[in-house]
DNA sequence: TATATTTTAGCACATATGTTCGATAAAATT
DNA sequence: AATTTTATCGAACATATGTGCTAAAATATA
């Protein structure tokens, strides 16, 4: 799929963009890489943006992005869920996280821990979990859902005796069977914690 | 310091940064901000470089970099510390934590927690710690120690007895008391966990 | 071996873009 | 009021940079 040169011109965008915090030009790459002429270049390029790794906008110097560097595009960060309100409404906004890992063409967003319902499980009051969307928390997962389309909870994920049940870890909290007031909001993927 | 146009400045160029993942030309924040000579831009320019708010590389088109917007700075990962080598050698680094939050001029590297010798704190077999190195470890927090120069270490630190220990948060393992062989590498400010 | 497919080269063109210089205007200081 | 500092403009210049076109070489495929 990706042959070798054009992995290689992918690491030296990357590079050169971590390294500078902009990417290089057509010739850069051009002498970088060892080719000699811009438009081999722009054929692998072209490949490339097909690919999905890179993008760019035409006829503009330097505007080459990486998909597998920085994505600064930020996690939104979610505090309380209102009533009624799409998940990522402005009003819920409270900041943002910014990406880090590798995760392509996922919808990710950020909640923060509220409580020690899942203290057992290493996630603590004010921890933020980062919450993938597109993947539904399966058996034994962590997830999180959204009761009565009003309160958002994480909690692990259980089949007991053919019913389904949020499940905290933490013995002072009881299971909660699944009914129709509950809905997955999507799998927990990752944690981060501010000390 | 910062006049009104130079503050009309940064914000369209952090914007355009965080939108567009490039910064913009001259002429385009000529443009944007109501200006008429690109050489007032430069005039502005080179004043916000001055004052350290932007970056840039002389005759490269689409060079500005922000301070405010994006550090992509890394933090470098360690993954084994080698006896005799300085911290942050080649031969540790095994990836990198791209930086999130605002501390600024400080050393931090992340170490990946090996064990559960600290679980009853919330720090899980396979995390990632981030570690402030320009932070001593007082009582009460957590830190990150080398033992014999060799092992590196995430405990908690306190005095009892007027004697200070490294104290694991789980009763399995024993307190370790501080001598000439244990000196701190810094303070554990965040965590990062992978699911 | 003949035929496609992929990769590379060379060159020329148009324009995108940073830079410089001199002049003018506005605001702040003396 | 005179002087300095700050901010703006205009125009011209040099070159940095994306793009298009054609052909050749290398590699894979039939």
């Amino acid at each position: 799929m990706v042959s070798k040169k054009q992995e290689e011109i992918l690491n030296y965008i990357d590079n050169t963009i971590k390294r500078n915090g902009y990417s290089p030009t057509v010739r850069e790459i051009c002498e970088a890489v060892g080719l000699k002429s811009t438009s081999t270049v722009q054929y692998h390029l072209k490949k490339l943006i097909e690919l999905g790794f890179l993008n760019k906008s035409e006829n503009i110097s330097r505007s080459i992005t990486s998909r597998t560097v920085d994505s600064k595009y930020g996690i939104p960060i979610l505090g309380e869920i209102s009533a009624g309100q799409p998940l990522i409404a402005e009003e819920n906004y409270i900041g943002e996280l910014p990406y880090f890992g590798n995760k392509i063409n996922t919808e990710l967003i950020a909640l923060k821990i509220s409580g020690d319902s899942m203290i057992d499980a290493g996630l603590y009051n004010d921890d933020l979990v980062v919450i993938d969307k597109s993947l539904v928390p399966e058996d034994g997962d962590i997830g999180a859902f959204l009761i009565n389309n009003t309160e958002a909870t994480v909690k692990y994920v259980d089949t007991i005796a053919n019913k389904r049940y949020l499940i905290p870890a933490n013995k002072n909290y009881s299971n909660i069977e699944i009914d129709e007031n509950i809905s997955y909001i999507g799998k927990v993927v990752s944690l981060f914690r501010d000390m």
